[in-house]
DNA sequence: AGCCAGGACTAAT
DNA sequence: ATTAGTCATGGC
């Protein structure tokens, strides 16, 4: 079908690159003048423009509503940055990463995604995520001349697929996590649409019910698809930059301490502090901040 | 060649 | 309640 033309959004304080390749999300693949993806089943296509960006999708319905609200375009980032500590190091953050918004994922695609994620590196999360689209996800619509794209793959088809098809994805010890997750969603031990209305702390048990997660990768499905702006998720790299940063003369610092800090000092906003800290540690090559 | 990557689990103190 | 070993795989 041809290439419907774009829509223009209006919107200030958005970076694309850094809000698309963060590694918030996996999908988002450079191409052209802006990044392709599908998202809640539709191919989309998003630019810069002078004064905001523009989307397009496969079939020209017009309908972005789905993908504006993933995108985040109506957050009030300076009020965001307005309630983060005021120290060096997230002046600093904030400085490098201005434009950068969390991304509203969908629940299912997200937790499956970062259960991929333990000890790979982004690249290689986005490459399992990529061929486990292509072996297990249904094709969608994309305008002439865009390259076949899937859909991620929904939670009863992983249920069904063999530790061996998984294994071929580059899943290594993680095909059974995947495969757990799955089940759990697809008998209804796991639902995830009625997390939604569910506390943190009850929401997080939830996920970590699941063999495969823990507390990281449960705080990064509460942050990154449940809107709990407060869920910190610590990896390596937050870990590394908390220590340096904030406790520069302890020997080490145990995972306690740094959730018990964490969860006062960055305030009702905590989880995109923790990504501009994360982006911006990652971005200076584990360099230490300031 | 060895180390590390958006970890989590298990077993042993 | 902390600590080490283990789990695949790829890039540097």
């Amino acid at each position: 079908m041809k290439p419907a033309d774009g829509q223009f959004i209006a919107v200030s304080d958005y970076d694309l690159r850094a809000t698309l390749e963060c590694g918030q999300a996996f999908r988002w693949t450079q191409a052209g003048d802006g990044w392709d993806a599908v998202v809640e089943g539709r191919w989309w296509h998003v630019r810069h423009v002078p004064g905001g960006i523009e989307i397009k999708c496969a079939d020209g319905n017009g309908d972005t509503r789905s993908l504006l609200g993933h995108l985040a375009v109506d957050e009030d980032l300076a009020a965001i940055m307005g309630t983060f500590p005021d120290d060096a190091p997230m002046r600093a953050a904030v400085s490098a990463c201005k434009g950068l918004r969390l991304l509203r994922q969908e629940p299912w695609e997200c937790l499956a995604s970062f259960i991929c994620s333990s000890t790979k590196q982004i690249v290689q999360i986005r490459q399992i995520v990529r061929d486990l689209s292509c072996q297990f996800g249904d094709p969608v619509a994309v305008p002439d001349g865009v390259a076949t794209w899937h859909a991620f793959p929904d939670a009863g088809t992983l249920a069904s697929a063999s530790d061996a098809s998984l294994r071929a994805c580059k899943l290594g010890f993680r095909a059974p996590y995947l495969l757990d997750a799955a089940r759990r969603v697809t008998d209804g031990r796991l639902d995830l649409a009625t997390l939604k209305s569910v506390p943190t702390v009850e929401a997080r048990e939830a996920l970590m019910s699941i063999h495969g997660v823990g507390r990281k990768i449960a705080d990064c499905v509460l942050l990154f698809a449940y809107g709990r702006q407060d869920a910190f998720p610590i990896d390596v790299w937050v870990r590394r930059a908390l220590k340096d940063l904030y406790f520069p003369k302890a020997r080490s610092v145990t995972a306690t301490r740094l959730e018990r800090f964490s969860s006062t000092y960055f305030g009702p906003y905590a989880g995109y502090a923790q990504q501009y800290l994360f982006h911006y540690a990652r971005a200076h090559g584990g360099t230490a901040l300031q």
